[in-house]
RNA sequence: GGCAGGGUGGCUCAGUGGUACGGCGGAGGACUGCAAAUCCUUUAUUCGCGAGUUCGAUUCUCGCCCCUGCCUCCA
């Protein structure tokens, strides 16, 4: 089965079918950085991040450019409040950004660029904009775009104009032809960070950035264009509305959307203030166990947030874990990368329908589970170690090594290597009363021990 | 008000016109000196409620109830 993908622009899931065969351009809307990532950033970073890692193993050549927004009035406005320079809080956020979503194990993207260095790109889409009449001058200074002007817009988000303005929060501006007209360029005030442009100093709109970025680096038609669901109205449509109108290309052909992350069944958000930082929660639970909880659900779906779902994605990768310590005790290696083709059908089957994580977890856990058995039986396991392994790397998953991923943690390595050697000096003597004494000791620390074949291992429980 | 998505076992999360995937948890067993891990067996006559279509619906249609989101900055 070929892959699909449910395509926000025809609210359906339609056969991929990339632009130059064997050639996939996506772009993903980045982060704004004037405040530390949350699950919810850390979200659409892991699904685009699993996205990627299944467009390369079904042998395609992808372009990820992911931009980072690095001029903004929240930018401005907690720069002043922390009394330093925009670009220190800018370098000092992506710096933060790398850190955080690196340690949830995502590569980074082939393009990461920043709005400010795009300034040219941007000016010269609004100039063309405005010579096509989508874009006018109003009387404050600030260049508009005129939604009415652009016939396709409401297409992604499934509204109409008339229908957003009837029942409108949007404010009423005088300025404006239309209450849904966005600015493209606004006029600096004093103080304010501002560029040169035909229309006077200023600052680029939030929505023309990835229009002239997205198009900078994969041209004016190019295949995936992702982010948060939030984005799609206004900020999607928006860049739909500049892209289209500036280049006539089809810009984005197919628009992928990811949930949110709630809070006891509500949206995490910076607006409602209940949200939680990567950092924060990393703090309590390894980066990995995040991955594994976003990933055990759908990308389209709500994912709800709280302790014990991380500790439900725990036990899973602990499961996974176990196993590959297993191996590495055994001095087993896999042998090099899997080709889709040799990969197992209902993981592929999975990840092609729309990336859906979950199903490809069941078929990661069955071959686990065939895993242990072969090798409690003594078997080959050669075949089933490439998989689990190809399966692993397509989610990104059990990255880590096994036995540092059991004993992370404030631990007294030597003191517990030479209670291992004293008690399997009393199993030996056959003394269990002393054996069980020095496990029991352990286990009041938090080290549990565990025989096997191979020996006595430990790990923090 | 308009539009969109959702309600599946104790929890979580998939899925399908032919009585439901996986994970966690629970129970029993194998293994072990005992554990832990692993493996095996088991744990929803049932998929929000009502009606319809159908040989058959959790899956399609209609109505209802409830939840969430978007319509303003937001991943």
């Amino acid at each position: 089965m070929s892959l699909h993908v449910y395509n926000t622009l025809n609210r359906r899931k339609e056969m991929f079918e990339p632009l130059q065969p064997n050639k996939v351009g996506m772009y993903v809307c980045g982060v704004t950085v004037y405040d530390y990532c949350h699950i919810g950033h850390g979200r659409v970073m892991v699904v685009f991040d699993v996205i990627n890692r299944w467009l390369v193993q079904l042998g395609y050549d992808v372009n990820y450019v992911r931009n980072f927004t690095d001029v903004d009035d929240k930018i401005i406005k907690r720069a002043l409040e922390r009394g330093i320079e925009i670009n220190q809080l800018t370098d000092e956020m992506i710096a933060a950004f790398h850190e955080d979503i690196g340690s949830l194990g995502c590569a980074i993207p082939n393009y990461e660029p920043r709005a400010t260095a795009h300034m040219p790109d941007m000016v010269e889409m609004i100039a063309e904009l405005v010579k096509k009449e989508h874009a006018y001058v109003a009387p404050s200074g600030d260049v508009l775009y005129a939604v009415r002007s652009f016939d396709g817009y409401g297409k992604l988000s499934g509204k109409n104009i008339d229908d957003l303005e009837s029942g409108s929060r949007v404010d009423v501006d005088d300025s404006k032809r239309d209450p849904l007209d966005f600015v493209l360029w606004k006029m600096a005030k004093p103080g304010e960070p501002a560029w040169d442009s035909p229309w006077g100093e200023g600052r680029p709109g939030w929505h023309i950035e990835c229009s002239a970025m997205s198009c900078s680096h994969l041209g004016a038609s190019f295949d995936i264009h992702g982010g948060g669901m939030d984005l799609k109205f206004p900020h999607h449509e928006n860049e739909i509305a500049q892209a289209c109108a500036a280049n006539g290309g089809d810009f984005a052909r197919y628009w992928l959307h990811n949930g949110f992350v709630n809070i006891n069944a509500e949206k995490m958000s910076k607006s409602l203030d209940n949200f939680f930082t990567i950092r924060e929660v990393t703090k309590n639970y390894h980066p990995e166990i995040l991955r594994m909880f976003i990933l055990g659900t759908h990308y389209r779906s709500a994912l709800d947030f709280s302790d014990s779902a991380l500790d439900v994605a725990k036990a899973g990768l602990d499961r996974l874990y176990e196993t590959k310590k297993r191996i590495t005790h055994l001095g087993i290696k896999a042998q090099g990368s899997v080709p889709t083709a040799e990969l197992s059908a209902e993981f592929c089957a999975a990840m092609n329908d729309d990336f859906n994580t979950p199903e490809a977890l069941a078929a990661l856990f069955d071959v686990n589970r065939a895993l242990n058995k072969a090798l409690n039986e003594d078997a080959d396991i050669t075949e089933l170690l490439a998989q689990f392994d190809a399966m692993l790397s397509s989610l990104g998953l059990v990255q880590h090594d096994a036995d540092s991923w059991f004993q992370s943690g404030d631990v007294d390595v030597s003191r517990i290597e030479a209670l291992i050697t004293e008690r399997n000096e009393a199993k030996k003597a056959r003394d269990f009363a002393r054996a069980d004494g020095i496990r029991n000791e352990l286990i009041a620390d938090g080290i549990l021990l565990e025989d096997s074949p191979s020996g006595t291992t430990w790990k923090k429980v």
